[in-house]
DNA sequence: TTTAAGTGGAGTTATTAACTCCGGTTATTG
DNA sequence: CAATAACCGGAGTTAATAACTCCACTTAAA
């Protein structure tokens, strides 16, 4: 992190910039948790600071948003980059999708911005459409390769990111790792062939029994 | 459906339940596309009648979706009993799914009364709470006549269940069964072994292609 | 010491959605 | 064909919510 603001600008006040910082931090865990329809008072109260203070650093949410997240959409985009430069095209699709669903369980905030439409900004548009492409070619590799079944479509493995980054935050507060249950279970769905039982994957640990379930979504507070 | 509301009560002026059933019909069809957060003011308008109708024969919003939705949880409650009750234990775990699905695909607002804690009707709780054990059995007599891993948990069909309807909702509108896919592929993961390419469920046609993609949230306004 | 920069948070404004109210209409019944 | 009780529409009320502003006060830094 930079210790100023704008490069061409003054830079800011020692406090200013601590705040700014304190800001971001608590932004990140509200809008994690909450979503984006988060409010900016509520990030306020979390990093110690008033409104008004937010909004002189971050002129209104979107900005606050944008600054934020572009870091993270990108990085997700630069997952399925560096995934397509691996040597195995199977265990590239495999990384690429724990590494994206990883910041994408752990945080609402980045899952709505990189799989929504309710933003203004610009950068975040720009980034998150560098995700699809890569992720298309990572699917073909993995198919030429003869990994994957071949009735399977570029953009199935969108939508697939899209279901298990859904899961992942209405659980995360309850079972942080129990989407990799499911994506172990889709993958398997995915391949080609299983020669034997023992080829499956085992399923991650974490699971949810019986009275977890029902309590899931009364944390989740909010809309769905 | 009775052409009186309730049976201990003078029935309803003739007019007047006609405009109950415009009501009811109006607000199937507006929960199912934007969920329960449709004001009752759309389900007025969609039903060509006046707010103030809607809240004479239904004390409030949530005594019309209970009215609404009783038959679909109680229904789907009950696939579950059915399914139990068929021969081969796979189909009827498959035969469950598909049942189930294609309803809370088609309606969001079922998905969420089935899937979520946002109402007061008692009667919909209780038809909800039959639906998880009925699963369960489901799940564990297709685990112990060896057609599903064993390390699969009863809960896992019920997760897997809402992340596929919570898929089916956002894309219905673009494409009514693109669920399907998903639930196949996810099915074949599900299975205990896979002894060639040929064994795996062939998916299904509807898919999704690059632009219309993007379009598919756009379609799904509020919220996620 | 001076002052520009920064701060908190009460207050403003806009929106939204649940629900009420009442003047006018209509089905039913004797 | 009244008479009337039931019903109707939809403007209006109320309450909540959230984005954003404003200003009297504080503080870093030159």
């Amino acid at each position: 992190m930079s210790t100023q603001t704008e490069f061409f600008d003054r830079p800011l006040r020692a406090d200013a910039e601590r705040n700014r910082a304190k800001i971001l931090a608590a932004a990140a865990i509200v809008f994690a948790n909450q979503g984006l329809q988060a409010t900016l008072d509520e990030v306020a109260a979390a990093a110690g600071v008033g409104v008004g203070t937010v909004y002189r650093r971050f002129p209104d949410k979107d900005c606050l948003i944008g600054a934020l997240f572009e870091n993270g959409v990108d990085e997700i985009a630069n997952l399925a980059s560096s995934a397509n430069s691996m040597e195995n095209s199977w265990d590239a699709l495999v990384w690429f999708l724990e590494e994206a669903l990883q910041r994408q369980c752990a945080s609402r905030g980045l899952r709505e911005v990189v799989a929504g439409s309710s933003h203004t900004e610009a950068r975040l548009d720009q980034a998150k459409c560098r995700i699809a492409p890569a992720v298309e070619l990572l699917v073909e590799r993995a198919q030429r390769d003869g990994y994957v079944r071949d009735d399977l479509v570029t953009t199935d493995l969108l939508i697939i990111e899209m279901m298990i980054s859904f899961l992942g935050n209405k659980t995360s507060s309850v079972a942080p790792d129990l989407w990799r249950r499911y994506l172990s279970i889709i993958l398997d769905g995915l391949v080609v062939s299983r020669t034997a039982p023992s080829v499956l994957h085992e399923l991650p640990d974490e699971m949810l029994m019986g009275d977890a379930f029902r309590s899931a979504d009364r944390h989740a507070r909010h809309h769905d």
